[in-house]
DNA sequence: AGCCCAGGCTACTCGCTGGTAGTCTTTCCA
DNA sequence: TGGAAAGACTACCAGCGAGTAGCCTGGGCT
């Protein structure tokens, strides 16, 4: 219960810290901006916080985590390197989507980081590269894909579905599930996947 | 004579800041690093611009416009669709990894532009997005593409380009020019196009 | 009722950095 | 040789914001 209370508190932290940091940019925004949105002062902060870095790698690296996860996930299923592909893709989007403040704020920010974090998280994207650039050497060799540099085929697609933290609009005209769906397709047909588009 | 060494002085500071703004980040370097790395001091620097915004304001503005530059002058070019389309994706890459610091700050950096700055930029990107748009549209039309949606299709492709500023590195496994051209094979996967892979 | 302590706040400090005022030097021309 | 102006420097200011020391308050337990 105590616990729970910490916790939600910290939550609560993070969530205007995610607001502001996207809205204003890190250095934009000053603790004392956080705890006014929060009705709070700012040593509040500092006792669930050491700092205002740690703030910072607590926002970034959750997400970057939950990323790897979406394509670990996706390709230790069962299924082709084709299905499994689409999910990756898919399911990575979605992160992005649902997450594209911190992912904002991760790119931007990342000059930011502590070393440590930093390093951390660099780690998380090694084996990110790394799970999807083995899925398509898996297709290759299974006869589905067609690629000629596994390795930048891999930055491609990272970077294709990445990207979308700079023009998505949870408003705009396509959903966030039919948005994934298409660019699964597009990632597809970048591993040679012949893939029918919808009349 | 004179002019060309106020210019001259001009580009070497714009030279520094770069290199700092990108190794440092932009609150992360002082007005007085990037006259020391000089070897004068912050008035110098305070005599060829206004201040530190309009510093990185002259680094990225002019980035976008070769970037803009590039795909437009591919898209006007005689050829078929598929031809200007390579074009524009191999040119489009190769400024971004050209200037992949100035590209890297502006991303990064955005939210430290002037508001005027921001919006000046924020056209040229509108319009680089039109242009490749119209591109793909035409190619479809051409019955050389075969696109769900054009305008997802512009961004991924922008993406999956722009990208390439985060993990490109000149003294890597490929040089530019084969980066840019494995790149503009991706492109015209992506755009439905059948593209035979070297053995 | 009284005590204690957790949790939050008030009220500071202090370093940093963008920006400026005024001085000095050097060069070029009369 | 005098002087004027450009161009750069020295020396400063002022504001801002991260981080902290110590106080206050209210609720729970005895």
């Amino acid at each position: 219960m105590r616990d729970e209370i910490l916790a939600y508190k910290r939550e609560r932290i993070l969530e205007e810290s995610v607001k502001l940091f996207y809205e204003r940019g890190f250095t934009g925004t000053t603790l004392d901006d956080i705890a006014a949105e929060l009705g709070v002062t700012k040593p509040f902060i500092y006792t669930h916080f050491r700092g205002k870095v740690e703030l910072l790698a607590a926002l970034c690296k959750p997400t970057i985590e939950l990323s790897l996860g979406a394509v670990a996930n996706a390709s230790a299923q069962p299924g082709t390197p084709t299905e499994r592909l689409r999910l990756a893709i898919t399911d990575f989007t979605k992160v992005v989507l649902q997450r594209q403040p911190n992912i904002a704020i991760y790119f931007r920010e990342e000059k930011n980081l502590s070393p440590e974090s930093l390093s951390e998280i660099n780690a998380l994207r090694r084996e990110f590269d790394h799970v999807l650039s083995d899925l398509l050497i898996e297709g290759v060799a299974a006869g589905e894909f067609e690629i000629q540099d596994h390795s930048l085929a891999a930055l491609a697609l990272g970077g294709m579905i990445s990207w979308a933290y700079t023009w998505y609009r949870p408003a705009g005209r396509l959903t966030l599930e039919e948005t994934a769906s298409r660019m699964a397709d597009l990632a597809l047909r970048m591993a040679g996947v012949r893939v029918a588009i919808p009349a």
